[in-house]
DNA sequence: AATGAATGAGATTTCATTCAT
DNA sequence: TATGAATGAAATCTCATTCAT
């Protein structure tokens, strides 16, 4: 938190430590992303990368640090696309509004394939990262859902958490798969689908 | 299942051998559900086991190796138990049968958590076990909705496929929620949820 | 030594466990001269003689000890092979002695190429069994050259000890050479290549 | 030789690395000689060599990897001597040259006894490494026999391809009792008996 | 600060040998 | 006596981490 304390010289003002940084995030999440934690290496992180194995060192303390500061970065980029997207929506009807925000999250997958998978795939068992596929902001879903339930528009017997949280991993696993797959159906149909099945609208009173 | 009249001597029939076999699965399901496949060792699934190191190694090539047949085993189990579901509710309407295959698939992660864990947590990125969470048998399901679309039952502008992966996904990491979160929500809830949020439900005609 | 006492019941009357004893040994054969001692296993022994793994403990104390039988069994057949050839000779000119104990060689290495491998190849710098290729039986050579050079019939300037010696080494390796090579020279070549480059026969006055 | 002219600081320049690299190579040699392929082990060559374990696998793959780079190495350098000897000796008779390269073989022999050993000794059946003690360099030989038997100055039946293999297995095998028999004879004695029975010397017409 | 050679703890794996059946 | 499952000591090998340059 108190970050900004303790910039002995300069920190993130040199230019080639940043470059050397933004290397190793970037080889980190490729690699991450195709062969998971327990599959990456130091040594490999730091040569993808093109800087010492030492280099590595001096940026993160292993490569649980690197993973958690990607799924951390990713996470946060990804929340804050969606808020942007909702916000957007804010005035439009009930089915516009989950549109943009499916929209929004494909878009996201679409746009860092790396960073969506070592977001979406950190979910060992033993993952230091917090699980993603279920535990991915499900709250604000939550949320949200209860209000249409206490308002008799969302079907009574739904238990809201449940719901949010089947729908959640259910998007974040098919965006893996939709990622993966050599013949993917295309982005509208698969928002449509995942508009249509999504619980405000699957269970609208 | 009368196989007992003994094979030669040699093969699996050794009633020691076989022991032995199915105490380093039940050591390997335990440990695999709650460390994951990076963080077992074969020293630790043999010690758990409460057998020699070497006997692991006349049983199965490596701890991976161990972690398919468990997926595999387990899996197959899985089929079976939604099979005969299905099946026995063959003649009922539509949303019984839908409950009745998720009631099956609930009951079989309450009653074999540890099989249940490691089917779908193995899939790292790498696993080398086919990615249970997405894949697990959405052909079957995806068949059965595109009969319901083409019989004007379904919402035709459902893509099957996303519709399926994204409910089997959904289904079967909540159920990893389920078995781990500290206060869950009761069974005939969960079903009830998961059943009316299933696409052959949630969008009928 | 004292072998025939302690036939505790019936030794090698048993013809089932003779049997057993010969199966080890042909396969034991086979496989150190392909592999080499270091490349054969005890259990592969046993699995290729068709035997329990147990059963080749109660024959052997351990696979070097079966290399040596080989090489004793097979080294006295040998020395056998060769002192009839030489006795069949003793009247025949020089030439002719030598002609018959390099065919009697070469014809055991033709008959028994896998006990030939065995005794020739076993010549690892840890071998158990005696060094064959140099250690072979120089000393009768050496002897029978000793007499030919008093004898004022071999350039006296020649150690015998090393004439005999490098010819046996060179006569041992060459058979290797001739039976692992695709398309080797005849016999009756081979044969007459050798006695000309026989010490007795290449320096003799 | 002059490659010290840096070569951007990585590749084998590195000093402190190469110093490793030779201290393995020599402990490796000695071991080997000593023990052979099968008697020694990874542990034992790095402690030997002074270095970690770990150093071990940064400079070779396995021990197999080891001695097939010490048999490289000293086929290379002995290949060396025995040409430079040859062509020192080029303008002078038959039976000079010939002495010229069997005192050279003899002098590698004594001067590098550890890797003379590790070369012809590595004959296992199964050795990894070109078989030395036949395979070795009969080409040069076998052409040189077949000059001089065209100039009809060697004896026309004999087959120039076993007379050179036969000479150069013998010789390969006789240094290395040479080099361990306790009480050896001398080496003009040794070199003297070699050249007499060489094939061009012997068989002579 | 960057580097990469060295390191060794610990994981994996092999295989000769034992022993209950 | 024959068997082969079990065993664990010992070997192989990996890889996160350190540290001298």
């Amino acid at each position: 938190m108190s970050e900004s304390i303790n910039i002995s010289k300069k920190q993130s003002g040199n230019p080639k430590r940043e470059i050397s940084r933004q290397r190793i995030l970037a080889a980190g999440a490729e690699l991450l992303a195709s062969h998971g934690i327990a599959g990456v290496h130091t040594n490999g992180i730091a040569q993808a990368a093109g800087v010492g194995v030492g280099t590595f060192y001096t940026h993160f303390p292993d490569k649980y640090a690197l993973q958690a500061e990607l799924v951390a970065q990713g996470l946060a980029a990804l929340q804050d696309a969606l808020s942007r997207a909702h916000r957007e929506a804010e005035s439009e009807p009930l089915e516009a509004q989950v549109r943009a925000t499916v929209s929004a999250f494909v878009d996201f997958a679409h746009d860092q394939p790396a960073v969506y998978r070592v977001i979406f795939s950190a979910s060992d068992a033993t993952a230091r990262a917090g699980r993603a596929s279920t535990a991915f902001s499900p709250r604000a879903m939550e949320h949200r859902l209860s209000e249409l339930q206490r308002a008799g528009q969302l079907d009574s017997d739904l238990d809201v958490g449940v719901a949010a949280r089947l729908f959640n991993a259910g998007q974040g696993q098919i965006l893996l798969w939709w990622l993966a797959t050599p013949d993917p159906p295309p982005r509208e149909r698969l928002i449509q689908t995942l508009v249509q099945l999504h619980p405000a609208v699957a269970c609208r009173r």
